[in-house]
DNA sequence: TGATTTACTTAATGATCGATACATAATTTT
DNA sequence: AAAATTATGTATCGATCATTAAGTAAATCA
């Protein structure tokens, strides 16, 4: 998973794959059937863990605009690099324009997945008074995760937490109906530290 | 270029870039030394083109919050597919970690560079009055880069110009000082279109 | 304990990788 | 027109790619 992650697809090599898992060939034709297989195996593993740390909170925390404040700041915890490679893994695949429909298809549904939960989020906001129904829920939702997203570039570059933390901050003050920049930087809603 | 832009440096292979350029291997080499070498050529190429059409006029325009919202709207313009490849070549380039550490520095640079291109014009806005000096250049031109970074991978997954438009002027609305949303969105800081 | 299955190693498969030697054709220079 | 140079095509290089056949050790089951 985590060459696949750091390195993308075709980029990484059986040879290596084998090296990190220390067994060789045959072994993991027995136990996954192709590097394909293992690449979707090593995907869903990837996701299992990544949706629940980082979309988990969306629909428990009580407003939507902390909620994605939540969202973006646990993003922030979680994509500088350290132990793990940096940035998220579906977000930085291009594997779909490497010549892998199959697997392409896989990472574009995990990213759209992302961004459904974010607007569904917003809707109910809207549904609820939070926001005015003149808000475009998709519309937001795309911006969020735009920024999220763009912080998987940056980390991957190797921005720190401080740093993505900042661009979360600053994201939140285009919340709409938020007064100004200063007040959503000054009065942080919370869980903004984790 | 556009091969590499697609699908890689590691997943483009000289087959298809010689298919593509209608020559053959040893034309290839005798023009370009190496897969490596016509890398780098192909990326000075497209930096050369994306540059001034992006960056061109960050200082030309008067005040940097027009001149950053210009800079997302031609992002918005510029990112969508169509007869190039969606995204941005040096944003969504993954080289770096490939195993490829020259190229790699190469993309790091220039993602680096169109950073400091932002961060400059905030601080020179700072300097005039425009903002006031407890802005953070830096950290405003990092969320600015970050949504244009994301721009591309929301390009990448089809994203219309309008979408990343929309997306332009949501961020814009983080601008520090701004009153609300509602206002960075109505009265749109000229040229908003292209 | 003997038989059967599972797990692993070695080795090699055809294909494709980036890169070239060599020969021929086209062009330029003298 | 003859000579020199440049460009291109063919064919192939060793290396590595993903994948697998065959053989051996270990473990499980009867």
């Amino acid at each position: 998973m985590e060459l696949f992650w750091l390195k993308g697809y075709t980029a990484t090599s059986l040879t290596e794959l084998c090296g990190a898992m220390g067994i060789n060939a045959p072994s993991l034709y027995a136990a996954f059937g192709s590097k394909e297989a293992l690449y979707q195996s090593a995907l869903a593993f990837y996701a299992e863990r990544a949706t629940p740390l980082i979309w988990g909170r969306l629909d428990e925390i009580p407003t939507a605009r902390a909620a994605i404040a939540d969202m973006l700041m646990a993003s922030a915890a979680a994509l500088p690099g350290g132990a793990k490679p940096a940035g998220c893994m579906v977000t930085l695949s291009n594997v779909g324009q490497e010549g892998e429909g199959r697997l392409g298809a896989l990472v574009q549904k995990a990213r759209s997945d992302g961004l459904a939960l974010v607007a569904a989020r917003i809707a109910r906001a809207i549904a609820e008074g939070e926001l005015p129904a003149s808000v475009d829920a998709e519309s937001l939702a795309r911006f969020y995760t735009c920024v999220q997203q763009g912080m998987s570039i940056q980390a991957r570059d190797g921005a720190s937490r401080a740093e993505l933390e900042a661009i979360a901050r600053t994201a939140m003050a285009a919340w709409p109906g938020v007064t100004s920049p200063e007040e959503a930087r000054s009065a942080p809603l919370a869980p903004l530290v984790r």
